[in-house]
DNA sequence: TTATAGATTGCCT
DNA sequence: GGCAATCTATAAT
């Protein structure tokens, strides 16, 4: 069966050494674990199960390629930071951000496993919660996708940016002792340059993965 | 100043 | 499978 619901009492927030690492070995450790948020006295979680990392300034693929900019400062500063970006005018997407300060790596969140919270998901994301209990292919369009994620869970580039994750204020990661299983790993989702390198992790056979879980479109 | 591409999603045929 | 929505960063005029 699938894994539900965590041991939050069992649970510690990843630490900044944890993220002060090469961005592929932070992204395949980051599966697994559980991203939480705090909304008021109301708690959101999922379990992490896709992840894609971005190597930086020798990156093509990576916002760091081309320098720091206004808009991706926080990849060049400390390791263990939100960087929370608007993709295609509509959707946010969140990264965090690895790596000591001066060097911009980081790990994009794509897909989660629902677990905490998901009457307040369904509803951030202006969806009817099902009134039988909820299947995988209603739960998938919660927290399945980079831009679903972070609107199941209200995360924003205003309020949400540069933000540490090292730390529970509202948003943070914690590892809660679950093991993952078998990690596949394939190349990254929707982007052009760099297409090939294989950089993108997930939990193999997990249902909450986006897309196939493997095969990349040709085009 | 204007044009275009982009780490996406949802609706249409 | 195709494509519009919607906005920002960057390239091109």
């Amino acid at each position: 069966m699938r894994d539900l619901g965590f041991d939050i009492t069992r649970a510690r927030t990843l630490s900044r050494q944890f993220y002060d690492r090469d961005p592929r070995r932070v992204a395949r450790e980051l599966l697994g674990k559980v991203l939480v948020r705090k909304h008021g006295r109301k708690l959101l979680a999922g379990r992490i199960v896709e992840v894609e990392a971005y190597m930086g300034v020798n990156d093509p693929a990576a916002h760091a390629a081309a320098g720091p900019t206004a808009r991706n400062l926080v990849l060049f500063g400390p390791p263990g930071f939100a960087y929370v970006y608007l993709i295609y005018g509509n959707y946010y997407c969140l990264n965090v951000s690895c790596m000591a300060e001066g060097k911009a790596g980081c790990v994009l969140f794509r897909a989660l496993e629902p677990v905490v919270g998901l009457a307040q998901m369904f509803a951030a994301r202006g969806l009817s919660m099902p009134e039988r209990e909820p299947r995988v292919t209603d739960l998938r369009l919660l927290t399945t996708g980079p831009g679903r994620l972070t609107q199941a869970l209200g995360i924003t580039r205003a309020r949400d940016n540069g933000k540490d994750l090292t730390t529970f204020s509202d948003v943070t990661i914690l590892d809660d002792g679950f093991l993952t299983g078998r990690v596949a790993t394939t190349p990254r989702m929707g982007i052009t340059k760099a297409a090939d390198a294989k950089l993108r992790y997930l939990i193999a056979r997990n249902p909450f993965v986006s897309g196939n879980s493997g095969v990349r479109i040709q085009k």
